[in-house]
DNA sequence: GTGAAAGCGCTAACAA
DNA sequence: TTGTTAGCGCTTTCAC
């Protein structure tokens, strides 16, 4: 092999208009189904095209129309530890609504890009359009997840089809998100309906959106089945089994312990659970346990976590069917969509009545 | 905002050019700086570029080199029903890949597409071809799942960089991977120094590479310890929970079950827990049980799995690194890498001396 | 040290 | 129905 021919000669479009004895136009237009040109024109171009392997460039295609067929995701997040993409913990929670766009995308023939943003860093308003008009999107998928001043996206939308993931910023942008004050509400509920009346929350970092909500949800929801919320009762973790852990010894060692607590992610419910193992009690007897997210470690541990799952794929690929109707639209749609999508909560072993 | 408005309007070269009273070349040099543009001039040029947040139309940029500055991740596999990215209990295995991928290819501000690729699908060969021609890669990473002929890759890696991860498929095209064999010895043979001689396999799909390979080293390695070959201790899994738990009572059925069993992936292996644990028996006195991956389900369960860690992350930042090197060296390095990487046997609470 | 000009491969008016 | 032509925004010789 010489080096010289190192390089993947492509076939281009020119090599097919003189094969066929046509302009470069009518291959073209042949390629791109315009009706004008003659049935056997087309037959013949779309035969040589298959024969030679023909795919164009796409980045002159993409210059000369001046869109990218691209769709990026953004992960808006503090590139802290805890971070999502960062930490495996939290990828079971991603990973659906990643593989729900990129699947989607990749059906509509869209490329995909992916970025993870630093709230952290400076200049961050920037630092997202510089990441646009670097990946080129012809829209925008950001996922939010910590709290931070977004409302620069706005005037982004005038320009750039923006949707937001997982929560919804203001009533101008479209976003997709899934309802966790149902989620906990029916937690709670479902607790209540047991008996208990002494409910704990091990939530997440108060900066993420999803460990708001929860919480929020959590003190909404005791105020429906009337219990009154105690300061105590609650106590921050990280999303990670240890802070479950330490969070539970906490709400263990209290003057008068919950007999339920409800934890807003699996991880920390699993960590919890370790605390009470080591304290000598046992779930669901001495305490009833929640989690949230319903990954396969709910299943997997004695005994099986009551959790709530949530159409996270699902989420993924309607918000992309969404960004790709406003791309293809191109013009702002009269109203912006806002799609909230219900969880399940998922009954197993880990609750019971109280026995205290 | 005027209709019209609706397109960003992106500052170009041209626009830096006229505003510095130089050439389009002139900016373009002095961007990419080529050391004979004059540094005052390079002075201004880079402050009129920062004021206007400039960034080169990335497409005219690659249509004019001829290079895309993209690599492909290319996932390999049967899109059946268990295959890696389509179910979630392989995630924790590929995510690590696919992270240490991305990130570095951030690092190195080249772009990431990511495809899988279906072996089942009929002409295989064009498919993944025109995968590369459409994702228009300057080099192919290609995560290599299932068995298959993959003969046509070593022609492509004349025009097209090419390494596969997770394993060598021949001499000539270099590879990442981690020691299936070590992994699998380090295994069998704590479990003889522990004194078990009965030793049984629940494996993957054996169309699996992995699968293969663990179910090789496993024998390999009993040959090693002086232990007799017994087929009925091998059973064929699917990666899944439920096989490893079917898995498990096939080989606590048998007149003379096995001691200890060793599980392809953590999957299985808790699937085998929960077998082992309905038949009334207790890991690990009655039965000594190893997983394989080290997800972090082995350290949720009880007993806590034995396990076997594998630098996945590390796997993918090298072979990136590796292509990125040799599309920049833009010719075939003199002798192709073959990189193997060491597992790790995580001891924990799942094995003990044989009762019986 | 800088500028003019050609060209990367494709699309899209506008002519023919 | 098909061809001609002029870009899209950037890089890169080759003159000056």
């Amino acid at each position: 092999m010489e080096e010289k021919a190192k390089r993947v000669i492509k076939t281009r479009l020119e090599d097919l208009a003189r094969e066929a004895n046509v302009s470069k136009a009518t291959v073209s237009l042949a390629l791109n189904g315009n009706p004008k040109v003659a049935a056997k024109t087309v037959e013949l171009i779309t035969k040589l095209a298959a024969e030679h392997n023909y795919t164009p460039n796409s980045f002159a295609r993409r210059l000369s129309k001046r869109t990218s067929e691209t769709v990026s995701l953004f992960m808006m997040g503090k590139a802290t530890e805890y971070s999502g993409w960062l930490i495996p913990s939290s990828w079971l929670f991603y990973n659906p609504i990643f593989k729900g766009v990129s699947l989607t995308l990749s059906e509509k023939h869209y490329q995909f890009s992916f970025e993870f943003i630093d709230l952290d860093g400076k200049k961050r308003e920037n630092n997202i359009i510089s990441h646009a008009q670097s990946s080129s999107a012809d829209g925008l998928l950001i996922l939010i997840i910590d709290e931070s001043d977004y409302s620069f996206l706005e005037s982004l939308d005038a320009f750039l089809p923006i949707i937001t993931i997982n929560k919804k910023l203001s009533d101008t942008l479209s976003s997709f998100e899934i309802d966790n004050y149902k989620g906990t509400f029916d937690v709670v509920n479902y607790l209540a309906t047991l008996g208990h009346r002494k409910i704990a929350h091990i939530g997440g970092p108060f900066r993420a959106y999803n460990a708001v909500d929860r919480f929020n949800g959590y003190v909404a929801s005791l105020k429906e089945i009337g219990v009154t919320f105690r300061e105590d009762y609650v106590v921050e973790g990280d999303w990670n089994i240890e802070s479950g852990k330490d969070g539970m010894k906490t709400l263990l060692n209290l003057s008068e312990p919950p007999t339920a607590v409800f934890c807003a992610n699996d991880h920390m419910a699993i960590g919890a659970m370790e605390a009470v193992e080591e304290a000598g009690l046992t779930i669901p007897r001495d305490i009833s346990l929640i989690g949230y997210d319903d990954t396969e470690m709910s299943r997997v541990v004695r005994p099986k976590l009551t959790s709530v799952s949530q159409p996270l794929e699902k989420l993924g690929r309607m918000a992309t069917n969404e960004i790709l109707g406003r791309i293809t639209a191109r013009s702002a749609p009269d109203s912006k969509k806002h799609v909230v999508l219900p969880p399940l909560l998922v009954k197993r072993e880990s609750c019971c009545e109280p026995s205290r």
